[in-house]
DNA sequence: TCGCATGATGTAAACGTTTACATCATCCTA
DNA sequence: TAGGATGATGTAAACGTTTACATCATGCGA
């Protein structure tokens, strides 16, 4: 049987009352009292039973995070932000990576229920009304990159946007004008985003109207098929864009493939710095998001929505992306941020 | 306020005692009385709370995921399948991931006393003994990965050694004798395993004696400048096997660098067949391990330990790798388990 | 010296379950 | 039909905390 709290106060000659007044810092003891607690209770190695607290407190420092099919770089960056931050603040994090479908993330929401103070949630694709029934009105939500709407749960999303119209604009600076886009799957905000910022950096150029854009779905080899079509071009644009590294590093082999060196003959840039991007040849010009921090980030707005509910505005928050320059788009030593 | 179960039993006409009968499955209760009960719980959308629960069963229906700085791929693959293992048992799964040192180790697994039913941990360098001091002898814990020893914790292990075993004879089979190693961290147990699993292939073909060793971390940096070394030898190995993917890739762009073609002047071969290694030109030949599997083993070594504690064996298990043939190694087409 | 404010400490209720035990109805057997 | 076995249901204790409230001692001003 474990030691309890009536065990400390026995031993130390006080009431339970005295003992969890001390332990929990209150500042209504004495200090001899309290220091004799303490004493106590560390050599008991009285440890609180958290249940008995939560039951009575309705408090689990417990936070969810419940997070789609990532690829594995991202999840774990992620996880690992979110982590860091939560354990500064002695929080626990439940984790729940659903596999796709909504019916097993909100399986996995309900789950969660009671377990946990407030949940982190990533749905880049899901409309967020399921996100309404899903969840009790009384526990906080942040969401992760989910569609913009007027949902009553603050958000957080990189900037998707910026990141790509930083990077187009760039690929214009360096004389580059005919300027293609291999794009994520549809329906994925994400894609979306970068697809937007792209077309708006090449309509401040006024280069919008035929700009070539290629279907792709995030794989590797959706980016090597659209590495095969702009290989076979007529007239190949001078860049190509691709909306993630995966999709980049896909284009990259298929135009090797087909004897179109990059960056000689087409420069090329993708999107997430994941590590490949290092390793490939040439190395891969793209836009770095600071993952780890996008975890820590919702994690601290869902702190201050569990300890102020209500008293910061429910809004987005976008965190920026840099561009990261290598070789792949040709010679270009700055680096911009 | 939430809906409890005395709110429950009102409305269904019965006592408490029938509702925590009904709703877990009791067999005392009537058909009649148990679906009367149901009903009501769904009409009044009853959850019956965590920390009550907890706090009478002692049960938590959690496990905790205590895991090293993983590579993100390794990382996200284990949590999916410790994820995956565990939901579909009605568990949760709390993480931690410690970031290198073991006092932060054995802090997270202090933090999760009380919050878990059981521990799966992952601490591939520490000395076991540290877990002793930190773990309380009453807690499940399924260890990863972990020094073998004569540890009073059941334990999973990777076939680093068979792996390496395989490959290395897989080279042989191709022809070549002069194989060198590049290998891990001092200290690392993976990294061990992998190298006696080389030595001991070479021991088989009497080419044990003078075989070329070269020290790396596991980090594509080392192997790059184990790729340097290997390229500026009088005499070359005919093949260089690296104890993971990411210092096979380094040595990969190392020996390009050179002038040294692969799989031309010399094969190459790594560990872990990570998304990277199919990425890379030529593709790289590697010793695929099955990370998800390795997380759904471990729970449901972890479940049968908490089901029925002490039946069976404490012992380690040991999980099968297979080495995949790409170009890297010269044209192999046959895939070998 | 009395009464009162102040501050430390104790008492006990409450949190929402599970479960041992008591109770009660029903059915079967003698 | 009495009485015992059986099985459904109810009662209440227990789990280990936190905290509102009561109590008590102390010090202070009048």
């Amino acid at each position: 049987m474990a030691v309890t709290i009536k065990d400390v106060a026995r031993a130390a000659g006080v009431s339970v009352a005295s003992v969890s007044r001390a332990l929990n810092g209150r500042d209504n003891v004495t200090d001899a009292t309290r220091h004799r607690i303490l004493e106590v209770a560390t050599r008991l190695r009285y440890r609180p039973n958290d249940a008995a607290r939560s039951l009575i407190t309705k408090r689990t420092r417990t936070i969810g995070a419940v997070l789609p099919d990532l690829h594995g770089e991202f999840f774990s960056e992620l996880i690992r932000g979110i982590d860091v931050a939560a354990r500064a603040r002695g929080f626990h994090v439940l984790v729940s990576s659903s596999h796709g479908d909504s019916d097993e993330t909100s399986a996995a929401i309900r789950a969660m229920q009671g377990r946990v103070d407030g949940l982190l949630v990533m749905s880049p694709h899901v409309d967020a009304t399921f996100l309404h029934e899903s969840l009790p009105d009384a526990l906080p939500v942040v969401l992760l990159n989910a569609p913009p709407d007027r949902s009553r749960f603050p958000a957080l999303h990189l900037d998707n946007h910026g990141g790509a119209l930083a990077m187009t604009r760039h690929l214009l600076s360096r004389g580059h004008r005919r300027i293609a886009m291999i794009g994520g799957p549809a329906g994925n905000l994400d894609a979306d985003e970068r697809r937007r910022g792209w077309l708006d950096a090449l309509a401040e150029a006024s280069l919008a109207d035929d700009a070539p854009f290629f279907d792709g779905d995030f794989s590797e080899a959706s980016g090597h098929a659209a590495g095969q079509r702009i290989a076979a071009l007529a007239q190949r644009p001078d860049a190509v864009f691709a909306a993630n590294d995966m999709m980049a590093v896909g284009c990259l082999i298929a135009l090797g493939e087909r004897g179109v060196r990059v960056p000689g003959d087409v420069a090329l840039a993708g999107f997430d710095d994941v590590p490949i991007a290092r390793y490939v040849s040439p190395q891969l010009t793209t836009v770095r998001v600071r993952i780890a921090d996008l975890g820590r980030a919702a994690f601290e707005r869902l702190v201050a929505e569990l300890e102020a509910p209500g008293t910061r505005p429910v809004r987005a928050e976008v965190l920026p992306c840099e561009i990261v320059v290598r070789a792949s788009c040709g010679r270009c030593p700055e680096r911009t941020a």
